[in-house]
DNA sequence: CTCCGTAATGTTATGTTGTAACATTGTGTT
DNA sequence: AACACAATGTTACAACATAACATTACGGAG
């Protein structure tokens, strides 16, 4: 189920079982960000759709929409790099761990693996040494993508 | 040597041997960073500076002193909060390990610790086998300060 | 089916964060 | 003293994000 129509559907029955509404124009800023296949920021989400959809929204409903999005696990703001992604699992019904994204710096693409727990747990005794508790601790790290690496050596 | 005199003399001392120089406006800057005694925007660090030094300083001149205090690894830009903070470690001379950040999402209090290079290790394969190289590692996470936590419980 | 309340979207204005471009001033060197 | 370059000042604007209020769409009660 990796194309793009059946996320779509996955992300319909979710919303209808959350008894919330996958409008037209969400649905049509989710595609974007997936289809896109990177992250984006808002204002080059509003173009990408422009461009892709001939959709004209405003910067203000693209931000509900993406705010709408992330309440459903459907999209995910990466603020290392101030931009947005579509959940990579939207279509797969097991738990995950916690999320660890990879965010190209060069071209934005981004991969959402998961954290071991004995490395998370590692990560959470340091913190609790120093007397934080960790919240929302999904990581961001700044990477190269392989292809990105290439073109650079 | 943990008074501010004795770490803005180290951060001295430091630009001199890389030639270059530790003017009196980021000098300023450095100790509104380091009195905070946690993140502040660029704005607040302006503010801060107007109210404690009666310092005026524009947008354009506290984003060009980060950026040099960056460089001269005496501040870091926290981007999970689009913060500022001076680096905790100005006035110790041994090496360190991968820098995490623990941010209070409440307080702005920032922690700067260190990661247990096993930890990096297990992040830095997940990653390369994902096919992503990490660059410029470390890492900023999400917390609640002891004091904030005790505050809501 | 109609009416109503709420959810969603539209519209306008504005707040916040960050930078580009060019002018001026300061500092060390010859 | 003259020069070169670093630092700062000044103005304007780009990019990111939200507040406040108007309008439209939609689902449920009657």
């Amino acid at each position: 189920m990796n194309n793009i129509h059946g996320i779509i559907e996955q992300a319909e029955q979710q919303c209808k079982t959350h008894r919330t509404r996958l409008t037209e124009k969400r649905k049509q800023v989710l595609s974007g960000l997936i289809e896109s296949d990177k992250a984006l920021s808002a204002y080059e989400l509003i173009d990408f759709c422009k461009e892709n959809y001939g959709l004209n929204i405003s910067a203000m409903s693209v931000y509900r929409i993406l705010e709408f999005l992330e309440g459903e696990h459907l999209a995910h703001k990466l603020k290392l790099a101030n931009k947005y992604v579509s959940c990579a699992h939207i279509s797969c019904t097991h738990a995950h761990g916690v999320a660890q994204f990879l965010i190209c710096s060069e071209c934005s693409k981004v991969k959402e693996v998961y954290i071991k727990p004995t490395t998370m747990a590692d990560l959470q005794k340091t913190a609790q040494d120093a007397g934080f508790m960790l919240i929302g601790p999904e990581l961001e790290m700044n990477c190269l993508c392989d292809d990105c690496l290439a073109q650079v050596a």
